[in-house]
DNA sequence: CCTTTTTTAGAATGAACGTTCTAATAAGGG
DNA sequence: CCCTTATTAGAACGTTCATTCTAAAAAAGG
């Protein structure tokens, strides 16, 4: 629902400079996805993968993306377009396919490392745990739409984490 | 993504009758919402409500809704609309609100049955675990939209039930 | 069978949208 | 300072879309 005339407006910079630069609306739309996920991406590295606890680094992730933000609309570009583009376009299902199986990999790490320093039991299975934690952590991002609950979404992700226990 | 055109193609009805009977198109679209809630409604109260086992309700919900169907595209209305449109229209993210509310409730009672027969532990916060379970639930339709893979689908309803264990 | 209502037919309208075009202006590099 | 490249300006084009219109055919009901 964003339209080229909405683009210019909020950019200010000119129509053409953006067919200049991207070529159309539809390359400029995986350019932006593109942009997200190395955002996001850099900000899993940075500020939750040093985190020394496996439950609270999850638990991390979780909050950032649940965080309200006066400047940004509450949700998240790769679940938006999981559920609004993936039937439609074949290249951006293939997009969000990788994006969601870096997460999952990415919470999978987590556990493996709380696994080894001996936060976690021996006894999970990480790679169904990571999968599960990752359902969740696609659940509330929806969620988070349609409510502001902090306290609905704080048991979530308590409930979400006591499968570690 | 559905245009007028497509709709009158598909219906095999005639434009004008469409707006007859509806009056414009977002009527129309909060008309086949409203129908879809019902539908799902009904088939709950229908299909899982006598289920005696809470755990096996509770499975059956899920499979219900990650059930391939040729006829039918995988993924979920209500959760689709609560995506593409709950930030963008007020009246349709009431109306997600309320269908949220009443699958969370849905479930709290099969829960409560569950406590009562003594399937479930007493121990259990009920409305904690309906609010997750849901969360699993809303996720669960959205990954569906992107993957296949049934074993991890199913994974992910063993590990969501895994909280009444 | 006749009248009223419903449905169909397909064109017309007007707005929104993505994209492109002609010109003019500014920036950048040697 | 000159020449090439980037950026801006805003109109124009062609398409798609939701919605409406005139007119005809079909159905319904007493």
């Amino acid at each position: 629902k964003t339209s080229m005339q909405d683009l210019v407006d909020y950019m200010n910079i000119h129509r053409r400079s953006i067919y200049d630069t991207f070529g159309d609306k539809q390359t400029l739309f995986l350019r932006a996805l593109q942009l997200f996920e190395e955002t996001t991406g850099k900000k899993m590295e940075q500020e939750i993968k040093p985190t020394p606890s496996a439950k609270l680094a999850i638990r991390r992730l979780f909050e950032m993306t649940v965080s309200s933000n006066e400047k940004k609309p509450p949700g998240c570009l790769i679940v938006n377009t999981a559920v609004e583009l993936s039937l439609h376009d074949e290249e951006v299902a293939d997009r969000i396919r990788k994006s969601f199986s870096k997460t999952e990999s990415f919470i999978y790490e987590l556990l493996v490392q709380g696994q080894r320093n001996g936060e976690l039991s021996k006894e999970l299975d990480l790679e169904k745990v990571a999968q599960f934690i990752h359902n969740s952590f696609i659940g509330i991002r929806v969620l988070y739409k349609t409510t502001d609950d902090k306290e609905k979404l704080e048991n979530i992700i308590d409930s979400t984490l006591a499968i570690l226990e």
